[in-house]
Order: C-alpha cells, then structure tokens, then sequence
DNA sequence: TGTACATCAGTGAACGCGCGTTCACTGATGTAC
DNA sequence: TGTACATCAGTGAACGCGCGTTCACTGATGTAC
C-alpha cells in the first residue's frame, strides 16, 4: 500500500534528465501559466498565482526562473513555437501555391483563435524591446520566415522589394485578422473549422495568393 | 497684484459649463491619463499615478469618475474619436476611388504610429466586452462605418457579402500593420510622413484600391 | 447688498489587499570513498 | 553495500510596496431670501 506513495529512483516518466526533485515542475510552471493567462489574461497573471495553480508554494518558481518576465518569456515562446506549427501543419506541399499561402494564413488566425491571451501575451509591449530575451525573438522570426519563403515562392523572380511590400501585406492582414477577432471586434466563426474557411475567403483578396 | 490669485467670477476659459471648480479637472485627467498611458502603457497606469500628474490628491479623481476603468474608458473614447477624425482628415472626396480609401487607411496607420498605448488601450481586453461602456462601441464604430461606406462606394453593385469581405480585408490589413508598427514588429518609417506612404504602398495592395 | 445655507470639488489619512521577491530552513537525491 | 557529504528543489514566513477605494473633513462657490 505504500507503493503508490514511494517514488520510483528512475521514475517511468523521466523521458528528460529535467525530471527531477518534485517531477518536472519548470515545465509544470509553464503549462500552469498558460492555465492562468487562458484564464485571467496578463494583467491577471501573477507568479504567485501561477504557482498556486501549480501546487507548490509561491518561492518554488524562483529555483526555475529568475522572475516573473522570464517565465512571461519561456511561456510566450512556447507560443510562438506553437504558432510554427500550427502554420506548417495546415500548409501543404508545393509552396508556389496559393493553397500553401492560404494554409500558412489559416494556421495562423487559428492558433489566435485558439489561443486568444497568449497571442496578446505574444504581441505585447512587454517583449517589444526584448534584449534580454534574444532567443524569444528567435523563436519568434520562425513563423515570418515561414511566410517570407511562401511569398517568394509565389512571386518567381520578383525584386526583393516587390517580396517585401507583399510579404508585409500579407502578414499584416493575416495578423489584423487575428487581432479583430481576439478582441472580439470581428466574428469570424466558432469552430476552428469555420476560422480556417474564414481565413481561406480572407488571404484570396491578396496579390499573391491570386494565381491560385 | 492679487489679481492674478483671484479667479474671475467668469472665467474667460470657461468655454464649456464643466468648468467648476478648481479648473476642468476632469478633462485634466484625462489628458493627464493620455500623457502617463504613453509613458508607461496601460500595465504602468494607475489612478494615483494619474491624479499625482494631474496634481491633485489621490482622492480627486473619485469626483469625476466612478473607478479607475471609468477613466480609462474615457481616455479610450478620446482615442476612438481621434482615430476618426485622423482617418476623415486623410481621406479626401470623392469616396469611389482609391485614393479615398488610401487616405482611410493612412489615417488609421498614422493614429496608430503616434499614439501606440492609446491604440493598443483601444484595443485591449478591457473593453471587448464592454456592456458596462456601451457608448464607448458606438463611438469606437464610427471608424468602421467610414471604412465601410469607402468600401461600398468603390464595389458598386456588388452584393453585401462581397462587401463584407473586401471590408474585412481592409479592416485587417490596415489593422494588423498598426498593430505590427506600434509592437515594433515591422520598421515602417520614422516620420508621419513615411508612415503615410507606406500605408499607401500597402493599402494599393488590395482589389478594392485597385481601380485608382 | 448682505447673510445663511446647501452644494460639491477638493484634501489627507486610513483600510485591506495581493503582489514580487528574499531569506533561512528542510529534506530528498546523487556522488565519493 | 554502507556511510558522509554536497547539491539543490522545495517550504513557510517575512519584507516593503503601490495599489484601488473609502471616509470624514474642509473650504470655495452658487443660491434663496
């Protein structure tokens, strides 16, 4: 009976040396966050909520992160990893397509939908001037570099500045989309489903996803 | 030489009937609100920072508005209208044309390049539900009506659904590159007048500007 | 014109609160011999 | 295998802080007679 209390010395579910002490809790602190931000938005994020949410006492976060900016970046970059994905999962293959542009934009407005306050949280002022978080900004330019090579690959020998003027077009249409309906201003849909075709109607006014 | 201590019975500033007191403390607040939001942005506000640069007691502001979101509702209406009157400024006559709605949208862009933590309060999760601010959604429409009725002046004959979309795709577009400005995301110029043109670079961009 | 009174925009002190962060500690784990 | 020790992820109490808001008050203004 004392089995279930006793833990493992190699647990079953250390699959990364982070496992450690009390489980993996730097992980655990950052799920509890996006808990939290889902929830209460930023303003209502505090580190000692967080760690309430979390199940261990308001200190034990300090052993993982040097304060509550740096699990508002680890959490925001788990975001943007997220936002990549999203984006490559819904574009298929050929990338001088139309399709491929359209799905890019879909997993985009997608992974806002879903993800209202951590988006915010993405785009706020708090990273905007983000020296000490250099990696974040990394992490971050993967979704634009995505966009940037769907663009070109839609517009075959096009000067870099044609590329940018579209690709700034594009991104800035995508992420106003996202943003309205974050903020409630537009209504898009209620399904992810209805998000995405919402999406697809949306990047087909653009130049470059015309040759479709 | 107590005439300057000694207020006028009728002061010649008392333009409107709001002024009392110690002065018009309460359009004094909020421009005092606008000032500390610029500043600090919305997570740096607070109502004593405002009354403090104000120079007033904590207290004051109590007298003006119910609580701290009252004031920033406030400061936020100020906002929506600025945006209108920038937009209806920029826009020149005749609607069918895109010129029109490239000044709509130059003027959308350049509020937001000037007034950055004004645009993001407009825009922020405070009032996406705001029935407690209902006249602050009808003022924050008035610059949709107009990108709107630009919309429909340029698309004549088409049905309301196409014009819904076109709409949506203006919306977004011109949203999405403020938002991206004021985040620091894009460089897009550091003066007005470079803003302006390269909003409209980017506004030709769409079907509805195309018959310029 | 002068006096009495109601109104109301200010003041300063105080309330309780949750926050970020620090501190000395405890107790489990990993390692050297 | 057993013991001693270093490491380090946790705990709970405490710090100082600024905040939103309330309260009893003060003093200037406007109004009735």
């Amino acid at each position: 009976m004392t089995m279930a209390k006793k833990p493992a010395k190699k647990p079953a579910n250390a699959s990364k040396s982070a496992a450690y002490h009390h489980g993996d809790l730097k992980r655990e602190l950052v799920a509890a966050g996006r808990r939290v931000l889902e929830e209460s938005g930023v303003e209502g994020l505090s580190l000692r909520g967080v760690a309430r949410e979390a199940g261990v006492s308001q200190a034990a976060p300090y052993h993982h992160f040097a304060d509550k900016d740096a699990l508002l970046a680890a959490i925001a970059a788990e975001g943007f990893a997220g936002l990549s994905a999203e984006m490559a999962k819904r574009s298929s293959g050929a990338k001088n397509s139309g399709a491929h542009m359209g799905g890019l934009g879909a997993g985009y407005i997608v992974f806002a939908f879903e993800n209202p306050e951590l988006f915010r949280l993405m785009h706020g002022p708090r990273f905007a001037v983000a020296e000490k978080y250099d990696d974040l900004l990394v992490i971050a330019s993967e979704s634009f570099t995505m966009l940037r090579d769907g663009v070109a690959a839609c517009l075959p020998g096009a000067s870099d500045a044609d590329i940018d003027t579209a690709c700034t077009a594009a991104w800035s249409l995508v992420h106003g989309a996202s943003m309205l309906i974050v903020d409630k201003r537009i209504e898009a849909g209620s399904t992810v489903e209805e998000i995405a075709a919402f999406a697809d109607t949306l990047t087909s006014q653009l130049p470059v996803s015309r040759p479709r």
